[in-house]
DNA sequence: ACCTGAACACCGTTCAAGT
DNA sequence: ACCTGAACACCGTTCAAGT
């Protein structure tokens, strides 16, 4: 059907859009992308961009959701690593976005959705947190203390440059707390 | 001396600026904080800010030093003090500038004078640390580890709400550390 | 429903001109 | 040396008009 189609293509033209501005998002930042840019980049008119999105702090809200997406669907496969490893490679993929991380925490005073995307960012890795530390034996009260604790040390080791050692080093300290 | 008097002049305008734009710095942000808002506060024309400092940047590192300055002569009074507590109170020092953190962590990529600011700025609490920590009988070569991790527990309480038990918790946490 | 040209109010910054 | 009015190129966003 002629409807449906029209559906699919709404769908298509915003991934374009979405795709353009997640390389601009991570190549140059957040700042330095204007929506301009951004509009070049997906073949369309800059004012077109708040046909798909409410804003550009909106736009930034769906490229976030597609690179969790793209983590968490790899998670699986590491899932039965052990937590030291698991923390690695969830520091790892945190590391390609790296200056997105200080752009939302800059903006959650600005933007209410970007501050209820942030929310529920962390509670979503609280939760995972909380069940591979279960997993790991870990006593149930230490549970959320570990928790931001190792969160605590991965957002540190994402924002100041440390060697792989050192990463290690850390992260097992964490872990080793009972 | 007619000369002398001029360039008491002139540190007294860059103050009135620098007092102004950390106001609003604080108050709503740099982002928010336009030139034009910053000049009006002062009262001054928006390009005159532009004959005290090169750029809004360097007037960030001039609000920054004036912030660390206040904290630092507040210090001593607190050196004596246990590690915990003065860890505390460097905490809630730095949590009235809580928005700056994030803003110079986003501006680093942006601006080489930031950069530099960032860095010699985390050589000073690292100088610091170290000093205290050895006060404390800590073992020299855990030393750099510990401070690490004390400035990640920090950064991490400034940009996630804990209560003070929690904060304490934390901290203690880290000090036992050896 | 989807897209655009043109405009709006604002931004940081520069420049030529004034004292 | 110090300050300003006016302008510049750009920003995110809106609106009326087109298909």
């Amino acid at each position: 059907m002629a409807k449906n189609k029209r559906h699919v293509d709404k769908e298509q033209k915003a991934e374009e859009i979405e795709l353009a501005a997640m390389e601009l998002f991570i190549d140059v930042g957040f700042d330095a992308s204007s929506m301009s840019m951004i509009a070049k980049a997906a073949n369309v008119a800059p004012n077109t961009l708040y046909w798909y999105f409410k804003n550009k702090d909106d736009l930034l809200i769906a490229v976030l959701n597609r690179l969790v997406n793209a983590s968490m669907k790899l998670y699986p496969s590491m899932m039965t690593k052990p937590l030291t490893e698991q923390t690695i490679w969830l520091l790892n993929q945190f590391k390609q976005t790296k200056g997105l991380i200080s752009t939302v925490h800059t903006r959650i005073v600005h933007s209410p959705s970007i501050a209820t995307w942030h929310d529920n960012f962390h509670r979503m890795i609280e939760m995972l947190l909380t069940a591979q530390l279960t997993l790991n034996g870990i006593p149930k009260d230490k549970i959320p203390f570990v928790a931001s604790a190792l969160t605590f040390v991965v957002e540190g080791l994402l924002s100041h440059e440390h060697n792989q050692e050192e990463e290690q080093e850390m992260i097992n300290w964490v872990l080793r707390t009972q």
